[in-house]
DNA sequence: TAGATTGTTAATCGATTAACAATC
DNA sequence: TAGATTGTTAATCGATTAACAATC
């Protein structure tokens, strides 16, 4: 709820100015103008200006931004606050580079739990979680409010556990299969990462570009 | 080389046509109209006969498209019968997710060869690689032509193995870390995979949705 | 031929950039 | 106060959608 009409390419904006907001921070400057942060971030500041302008008006007229408010603000604005609870859906190298590289709880996230149906992978630590056979999915969701699933499995695997987890009231996903959810279920709200597709991209760049 | 001034906004979508038709394919469909793709794919006929016609005239009036044709079409204009040789640096759960997982060759690209600067992670297997020390990346990229690198290391470690891979000549990447490459280097040709802003993006979406 | 569907032009819509008055 | 820089409106640019003549 709250704030909408945002368009999704100011939202997915958004993180990138959180990060460099975040450095700018640690880097303890304290004030920036909208002209000296585009530069840095290779945009427009009038895009800047706009973007934040979406949300209120952070600035000063004559000063610029107070970084560390400004940082504060979007953080507000991404909901990263949030502890919006998550299990992971795989236990492979991508579902273990995803449960143990990635910091959750600054993300808005926690992860809870991550389940695989390899029984090779039961009982493996991935940081403080330990993987539980897929058995136990709807049990463990049954007894424990779950807001989100991640799901590192192949595409083939996707459609047994979706509508488990859809069942359990699970509407919410960061998707890394080409398994199209929201063609199946339309009232979810998933984040697709489609590594090939990605660099298929790189692909037609490279083949188009003249570095060698 | 050859056509350019085509927006990024088709290119990226080009990837997701490649999808669809190389699964309506093995459905063994052979022909299909813009008005029944752009349903399945939940876009507008409209843009699909703009986005192929980016290209050329693939299409029949009255007909539409063969299915077997069009996906061989747009395999070459992604350039996926190259073969661009990659390094991959990074044997993490991350780099090993990506050495193991991805079907290069379908994509491309060849891996010929990973690196790691963690004792423990030299000699580890790879599919058909072998992890090598990162001291040897030098003298390897020296005796091999090599296209791009995949980098799956963390951000801090991202700037010395990129001067020594620009330093070679190397100016593709995919990148999974948040070290920004274009700003050092503006040579060169880059594709992020932000997989904390992907996330970031989930909790706005969360936050702001109804779907409790 | 009649029906279907493309390729392509024109119209609309949205996003980005420029400009500047307001104001700190 | 003078200088700087925002917030915001207006102008431009690009991307998407609609429409339809061409044609298989």
């Amino acid at each position: 709820m709250s704030k909408d009409g945002i368009s999704m390419s100011v939202i997915r904006r958004l993180p990138r100015y959180y990060r460099f907001l975040s450095e700018l921070n640690e880097q303890n400057v304290d004030r920036i103008s909208s002209t000296k942060l585009a530069e840095i971030m290779n945009v427009t500041a009038s895009q800047v200006r706009q973007d934040l302008n979406c949300f209120g008006g952070f600035g000063q007229q004559g000063y610029g931004y107070s970084v560390s408010q400004l940082k504060e603000e979007i953080k507000k604005i991404l909901g990263l606050n949030n502890n919006y609870r998550a299990v992971l859906i795989g236990a492979g190298n991508l579902g273990k580079a995803v449960a143990m590289h990635m910091n959750f709880d600054r993300l808005g996230f926690e992860l809870i739990a991550c389940f695989d149906n390899n029984p090779a992978k039961i009982g493996e630590q991935l940081n403080d979680i330990t993987v539980k056979p897929e058995s136990e999915l709807e049990e463990f969701c049954r007894h424990n409010h779950i807001d989100t699933a991640f799901l590192c499995i192949p595409r083939a695997c996707v459609e047994a556990v979706l509508d488990k987890l859809y069942n359990l009231g699970i509407k919410n996903y960061w998707n890394f299969s080409h398994y199209d959810i929201a063609t199946r279920y339309h009232d979810t709200l998933v984040e697709n990462v489609h590594l090939s597709d990605n660099l298929m991209t790189l692909c037609y760049r490279m083949n188009n570009s003249k570095n060698q």
